[in-house]
DNA sequence: CGTGGCATGTAAACGGTTACATGATTTA
DNA sequence: TAAATCATGTAACCGTTTACATGCCACG
């Protein structure tokens, strides 16, 4: 096991939440940690496998309570000290890929309108995430637990939530600028069409 | 080409700065989207071979002042016709990957004080990222010229600072809350030390 | 002349997604 | 019983990084 963080992600979520199955995971993570990181199951039923194979959790029955068959797994002690060995390390950066930005920066280059599209476009998607984020907060706060773990969800939470509300404030501002710049080019190429009265056939 | 985004990386900057060898293209891209994007020797000389068997751009021969050799490259109509195309799609979110904040979550796990390294990591590689984001900016205040590209790339570039300062901000608050939470936990585990006198042998 | 950096590339390995296949359980 | 959803998995494909190979050019 060298660079794969799937196998990592899966030993943290079993530290946090034991007894799960591979659908459950997936679940979780995207539950979790959604907004920061996200696992398909191609990745997680063969990282289960190995990781097993290796020791570092082990396959258990389900509960007795649990009707359904499936294949819960558990974090052994060796698991652990992996992901405790891990945690230590320095994190990587990994390599930037926002595709909004890229469009956003060729903006000139398309047709008039576009830019604006796809700024309206990443509120939308921001709003969402913001709503989601908030949910979270609230439950977290509404549990209010004494769990150790909580202050670095929290932190985590907090970050998501910093970085999503500067974007959203970002696009407000850039909406202002966007809707005077490309009502200019739009008046230059298409004059203005007086009030439409008729509408499409 | 489906999902080949380093295509369309090309393109939009060859619709910037035309002529650009596979060696330019990774510095320029490096320069101008590294807070955002970037792309690979092993991914931009593929792919300029597939663009120019498609038409898309067409290799010509350097400038004759430029004394090195070296193959350059410059849009054809067929490719901006593409480009623009490209760009008028809805934009995809790219699956989140923070393996800073995976760790941050999982801080509870790991040894005192890990968490704390890792945020005033983050926050020297922000610091990093800021300065040159404002170098940027700088630069092209003092150019300021009438280019009708420049309003797209300054409001790009405004996100990117936008976020980067987000997170800075971030760090200084989680800095303080973790520095009280870690020193709890290290005098819990390692009791004072008192004053330490003598020194290692 | 030799060394180091510039420049161009390629092959292999890897990480990751997607599409597909399958069966079991719940609900209508 | 039919349809929907839960649950598990696999194979193929794709995008991407990494490591390696190579030759040119400038400079000491």
């Amino acid at each position: 096991m060298k660079n794969n963080r799937t196998a990592y992600v899966i030993l943290g979520m079993l530290s946090i939440q034991p007894n799960l199955s591979g659908y459950e995971l997936h679940k979780a993570i995207e539950e979790n940690f959604g907004s920061f990181w996200g696992e398909s199951y191609g990745q997680i039923y063969p990282s289960l496998k190995s990781l097993a194979a290796e020791g570092l959790i082990k396959a258990c029955q389900p509960t007795p309570s649990s009707k359904k068959r499936r294949q819960e797994y558990s974090l052994t002690d060796a698991g652990r000290t992996c992901l405790r060995e891990w945690l230590a390390q320095p994190f990587q950066n990994d390599p930037p890929r926002n595709e909004f930005m890229l469009k956003l920066f060729f903006g000139h280059e398309a047709a008039p309108g576009v830019a604006l599209m796809h700024v309206r476009e990443v509120q939308r998607r921001n709003r969402q995430m913001l709503a989601t984020l908030e949910g979270i907060e609230t439950m977290a706060r509404e549990a209010q637990s004494e769990n150790p773990k909580k202050p670095y969800w929290m932190l985590t939470l907090g970050l998501g939530l910093a970085l999503t509300r500067a974007a959203l404030d970002w696009g407000e501002s850039a909406l202002e600028q966007l809707s005077a710049m490309e009502t200019e080019k739009v008046q230059k190429t298409q004059p203005s069409e007086g009030k439409p009265v008729a509408n499409q056939a």
